[in-house]
DNA sequence: CCACTAATGCTCTGAGTGAGCATATTGGAG
DNA sequence: CTCCAATATGCTCACTCAGAGCATTAGTGG
C-alpha cells in the first residue's frame, strides 16, 4: 500500500522470520537452533500470520518446542548474497529471551554461543586464542595499511583501549572481511586465510547471532531484561552469574548488588538456598517496578522547565 | 530462503519503505512529506534496489530532490489493519537526518513536526492543550478504570512523575485507543470521542513518524547524531537550540555547553558570529572523535579483570 | 551612558560509581 | 575440633558528574 508506487511491476519477494533465541543455564548464555547447531529456527512469514511476530513465535514452537516469553525486533535485511535463486528474501530477524525447557523437533538443541564466538568470552580475562590466532591472522590481513591496523586494534581491544563487551557484530564483520571465518571462504575464499576457532552457522544466522548478542549486551546496561531468564526464586549470586555470562565479563559482587538493591529491582522471599559457601538468600523479582518507576533517564542536562 | 519452509505456497507480499527524514531549521524540528504533509515519502522495494536502504534514498530523491546523509533502520511491521486488499503489505520504516533543501517532486514539502504532534512540544513548558483538551477527553476515556487513569496518568505526566519525552509512540498510541485521532475514527469511531487538535496522516504514517521522534529523542542523549544537522559551522547557542528543537524540552544552556565542551565534540573556528547579545563563537564539529573515543559506556559494575 | 540580550566562566552540592577492606556462614579437609 | 576455601554480605572512601544558580562579558539599539 504505498502512496506512491514504483514503475515496474510487483515483484515476488519472500519473508522470512528468524530468531535468536537466548536462555541462561548453569551459568552459561545458550542459544537455540536446528539443524544440530547449524542454524537458527526460521521460517516464511504467511498469511495465516495475525503479525511477524506471532509468525515467528509459530515457527520457534513448531520447529523446536520452545515456548518464547520477552521478545523484540532485531533487524530486517534484505541481503543480495543470498539472491542465488534471483528471488529475493527479506529477513526479519527477532530476539527472544526464555528459560531453557526439554526441546523437541527434528535436531532442535540449545548450544553455548561462545562455542560460535570463543573470543567473545572475557569472564576469565581476554580469551588465549585472541592472542594466539585473532591478532596475528588481523595483523597479516592489515599489513602495513594503518586503517586496517587500527581498525583490528580497536575493535578487539588489542591495544589499551580495553574491551567493549558492545561490539559483537563489528568483531564478527571484521574477521568476515578479513576471510577468517569459513562463512565469508564459501562464496569467495581470502587466499592464505585461516580459518579461525568457532563453528560456523548456515546463510548469514552467525551474523544475525551476533547481532543479537549485540542487542542484548546493550540492552542489560538500561533495561533490567535479564530476569527474564532467571527462575521464579534465586538468588543474587546466580543473578549476578546469568549476567556476567550475557556480558562476557566479570563483575565487581558488592557493586552489583548494590546496583539491584538501589533500584529495587527484587524483594526477599526469606528463604535461603545453601552455596559453595555462606548461604544465600532466596530473593524474586518485582514486576511492578516497570510501572513504579516512571524511568526517566536523561542524560540532557533539562532546564526546571 | 528459509532453512526450513512453511507448508503453504510462497505467498505474494510487497514490501514498502518508508522515510522519516528529519531537519532542524531556524529552532523548528521539520519532516519531509509528500502530498502536501499528509503522508511520508515511501514506496515499495524492488530488485533494481541494491539494498532496502538504498531503495529507501532513492525513493526520497526521486519523490522530494532531498539528499540525505545519516539514515537508520527504525522498524518493520506487517500491519494486518492495512490487508484491505488482501494483499499482505510489509513496511520497512527508517529514519533519516538531512539539512532542509529545496525540494521539488509533487507535493513535497517540509513541516514542522509539532503540528502533527502539539503535545509534545514542551520547550515553553507543557502546552496549554495537554490540560485543556487532552487531560480532560482523557479522564472521560478513563472513566473509574484505574488502570486507565494511572496510563494517561503516567504517560502524558499528569501528575509529579514529570513528562518523558521519549514516550512519544506511547502517547500516540494511547490517543489512538482512546478514539482521539483521526486515523482511529477512519476505520472505527469511538462514540462521544472528540478528535484532538494535531493533522492525521495517511494510513499509519503519524504513527512511524512518532516511532522516529522517539528513536530520535532517545538516541540524542548518547549519540551526538544531532550534528548531522547542523551546517558546517555553527554557534554553541544554535546546536542548543536544535537539540532542544529535537527534544521538546528546553536545556539549561551552561550545563549543555559543558556537556560539548567536556567530550570534545567541537572545536573552534577563530571566527564570530552576531547574535541578538554578546557575539558568540563559530565552531566546527570535530568529526574524529568519532573513532577516538572508544565509547566504553558502561552501566554495569565491571571487575578491574 | 543605559537597558537588553545572549554568550561565557565558575562554584557548590549531592548522587552515583569504582575499588577495596572486613565480616559472616557453611561445608569439607586435616 | 580447627583451619581453610568459597560465597554472601556490610560498609567506607575517593572521585566524577550532573543539577542549579550566581556573576561577568560583549554586542546592539536607544
Amino acid at each position: 500500500m504505498a502512496v506512491e508506487r514504483g514503475s515496474s511491476v510487483a515483484e515476488s519477494l519472500s519473508t522470512e522470520l528468524i530468531a535468536v533465541v537466548v536462555a541462561v543455564t548453569a551459568g552459561e548464555p545458550r542459544v537455540l537452533t536446528i539443524r544440530n547447531g547449524a542454524a537458527l529456527p526460521s521460517g516464511s512469514f504467511e498469511s495465516g500470520h495475525r503479525s511477524l511476530q506471532a509468525g515467528l513465535r509459530s515457527w520457534v514452537e513448531r520447529q523446536t518446542h520452545q515456548p518464547l516469553g520477552y521478545v523484540e525486533q532485531l533487524y530486517t535485511f534484505a541481503d543480495s548474497d543470498r539472491a542465488d535463486s534471483g528471488r529475493r528474501v527479506i529477513s526479519v530477524s527477532y530476539l527472544g529471551l526464555a528459560r531453557e525447557g526439554p526441546v523437541a523437533g527434528a535436531d532442535a538443541g540449545w548450544h553455548g554461543w561462545y562455542r560460535y564466538f570463543p573470543w567473545e568470552d572475557h569472564r576469565g580475562g581476554a580469551p588465549d586464542m585472541i592472542g594466539r590466532e585473532i591478532a596475528p591472522a588481523l595483523a597479516r590481513w592489515a599489513g602495513h595499511d594503518p586503517a586496517r591496523r587500527s581498525r583490528a586494534a580497536i575493535t578487539f581491544g588489542l591495544q589499551d583501549q580495553g574491551w567493549n563487551e558492545e561490539w559483537v557484530l563489528q568483531r564478527y564483520e571484521l574477521l568476515y572481511e578479513a576471510g577468517l571465518v569459513p562463512e565469508r571462504a564459501r562464496r569467495d575464499p581470502v587466499q592464505g586465510a585461516v580459518m579461525l576457532a568457532g563453528e560456523a552457522m548456515a546463510l548469514d544466522h552467525r551474523r544475525i547471532l551476533a547481532t543479537g548478542i549485540a542487542r542484548l549486551r546493550a540492552k542489560i546496561k538500561y533495561r533490567p531484561v535479564f530476569f527474564e531468564l532467571m527462575p521464579e526464586v534465586f538468588t543474587l549470586g546466580q543473578l549476578q552469574q546469568t549476567v556476567e555470562a550475557l556480558a562476557g565479563r566479570g563483575l565487581h559482587t558488592q557493586n552489583f548488588r548494590r546496583l539491584i538493591e538501589a533500584q529495587r529491582l527484587v524483594e526477599d522471599t526469606g528463604q535461603m538456598q545453601t552455596t559453595g559457601g555462606r548461604p544465600a538468600r532466596l530473593v524474586r523479582y518485582r514486576g511492578e517496578i516497570q510501572s513504579e518507576r516512571a524511568i526517566v533517564g536523561t542524560k540532557l542536562p533539562l532546564a526546571r522547565s
